[in-house]
DNA sequence: ATTGGTTTTGACAATCATTATCAATAGGCG
DNA sequence: CGCCTATTGATAATGATTGTCAAAACCAAT
């Protein structure tokens, strides 16, 4: 049986806070600056569980490096990324679904997924990151 | 201005005969079978190289791993890959180019670039791990 | 409220992929 | 051939992530 910590609420509670898409090292240095003792390895299992249980996204950004998020709907969907600031805007496309699932289909692949994912720059962070 | 040497070429043959994506570590393996001395961090930056002029596409494995692969065109494309035996097909598809665009448009997104691969079994690889 | 079994935590070590060093090697032009 | 310099590769360093395990915290049952 699961058991409920401070620790996993605090996590929760900064996924929920954050803008964007956060990684595991950056979440845990947010929590310490609040004055947080929680250890690293347990925001690494808390956001590995939520994402486990469908309670966060998680994606790899382009440099390899695992980005959660405490997202509005726990519908399929996908997501538009600014690669300066973070901030993500939610994204539901039935035509990508659709496309994503035929192409499987038609070149006898099963049990497929997708990782479709946009990345820019916001139009806040457009004028500074030029 | 940059040199020909053994290396460059054995990494470019190597990834040629590989039959999908492969990780710097893996090809470094595969040459090293085949009794290649060639040096691990010569194998990376080579696949580095290829990937910044054009001739390799590299991608984010789902568990944070660069793979790269030797494609048939130079075109942009997408790709459809086995998650068991790395096999891979190249997709190109207009329909998704055209709402990566415009989703990004629509949200004030610009200099939008996309991350879209599709992952699967195969049908040599679905009995075998279903 | 106290107990006791089980889960969770966290400091730290261990992994693993990738990158940085830097002396030795080897292209390639004159 | 000889020199200059790009390249190599053994190795160390880095950085994210995971494993270890004794101590602390949950929580159901007393
Ligand atoms: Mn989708
Ligand atoms: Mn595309
Ligand atoms: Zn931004
Ligand atoms: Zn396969």
């Amino acid at each position: 049986m699961k058991r409920n910590t401070w620790q996993r609420e605090a996590v929760r509670a900064a996924l929920d806070k954050a803008e964007g898409f956060v990684s595991a090292q950056g979440l845990h240095s947010t929590l310490h600056a609040t004055g947080s003792p929680i250890g690293l390895a347990t925001v690494y299992r808390a956001l590995a569980d939520l994402a486990a249980e469908g309670a966060a996204d998680s994606l790899q950004s382009p440099e390899g490096e695992s980005l959660y998020r405490a997202c509005s709907t726990n519908d399929h969907h996908h997501h538009l990324i600014c690669r300066n600031c973070g901030v993500t805007v939610e994204i539901e496309a039935d035509a990508v679904e659709i496309w994503a699932r035929n192409v499987a289909a038609e070149h006898g692949f099963s049990q497929a997924a997708h990782v479709v994912d946009v990345f820019g720059l916001c139009a806040a962070c457009a004028p500074v990151a030029p």
